[in-house]
DNA sequence: GATAATTCATATGTATACAAACAATAATAA
DNA sequence: TTATTATTGTTTGTATACATATGAATTATC
């Protein structure tokens, strides 16, 4: 947690600010902009996701793609990005490690000569296999300072909110 | 909203799957996971700032580093990092990129030569200025899914995640 | 059946985001 | 004073994330 104000000397710019709070721009206070918020709780549920992951070597996102092809058994690389939230433009990144990796494989679709569908690997289903736990632990450990409810109710109202 | 699995031709990846639902790899359901849930609550969030900072051409962490130096005067590189949350190398490149607008200005520390001190201009403070009510409007936007009590919620349990 | 609109994959450019390594400076301990 | 440690800023490399543009293939429409 490195975004406490901190108590050094840098705190106090040089002497008196030129305005007092109350003739400020405006009341814009960023800790209370839900963007702000938001960036924060994803950045710590990532860093957690690092470090559980760690040994697996896979990004949330790619973790993602890998879960939504291993329920499908097959999917289109259009077909991933929508499952998984992300652009067309990002799963060609993110599928293009992956298979790099030896993690999943193609093979052109037979009815829609535009697609390419993705498959894992043995290789790839035995990585999910065993990464899965993490992915679970990731979700206990990111909301264990809630209580159960509260995780329910917190997970209701950001469903909501898109 | 392009997450919908959507029932195109493309869901049904072709015929059976080889596991049936009780013996696949585990209980791991994406949408489930607090990770995913709040990437995606923070893409809708970042689209509506995109739409409503249009004629700005500011991101949001732009407009947080503009807006907590406002808020000092002067600040640090260091330490606006820590006030936005960002990565020392991240706030070189917004910082950068605001300076070379010329919203930004520098100066050396007279008390600490590894410091550069960072303030607005005239230009910037102006920019800032015209820009707060659109950052007002993120945040209504953003939450309007939810009444006033659940607002209120949901960024009291965020808080208690970080 | 020809045309228009849509879909899919790709490519480029910009902007976070963070790890890791580094040099310069500052603060502290011995 | 010297040695150690911590802080600040920079650089490099990897990985999202999305806008925009393009071309190929498909579907819809007339």
């Amino acid at each position: 947690m490195a975004d406490a104000p901190s108590d050094g000397p840098e705190c106090e710019p040089s002497g008196s600010v030129s305005k007092p709070a109350d003739t400020r721009p405006d009341g814009y206070v960023l800790e209370d902009q839900i963007g702000h918020v938001l960036r924060r709780a994803h950045q710590r549920a990532s860093a957690i996701f690092s470090g559980e992951f760690g040994e697996f070597e896979l990004t949330p996102t790619q973790f993602a793609a890998l879960a939504k092809i291993a329920d499908s058994g097959e999917l289109s690389q259009n077909l991933i990005g929508r499952l998984t939230a992300m652009d067309p433009a990002t799963v060609q990144g993110v599928i293009g490690r992956l298979e790099k990796r030896g993690l999943i494989a193609s093979k052109p679709d037979p009815g829609d000569r535009r697609r390419t569908l993705w498959r894992l690997t043995d290789k790839g289903a035995d990585l999910l296999d065993r990464a899965v736990p993490a992915g679970i632990r990731v979700t206990a450990l990111t909301l264990a300072p809630l209580s159960g409810a509260e995780q329910k109710t917190l997970l209701d109202l950001l469903e909501r909110l898109s």
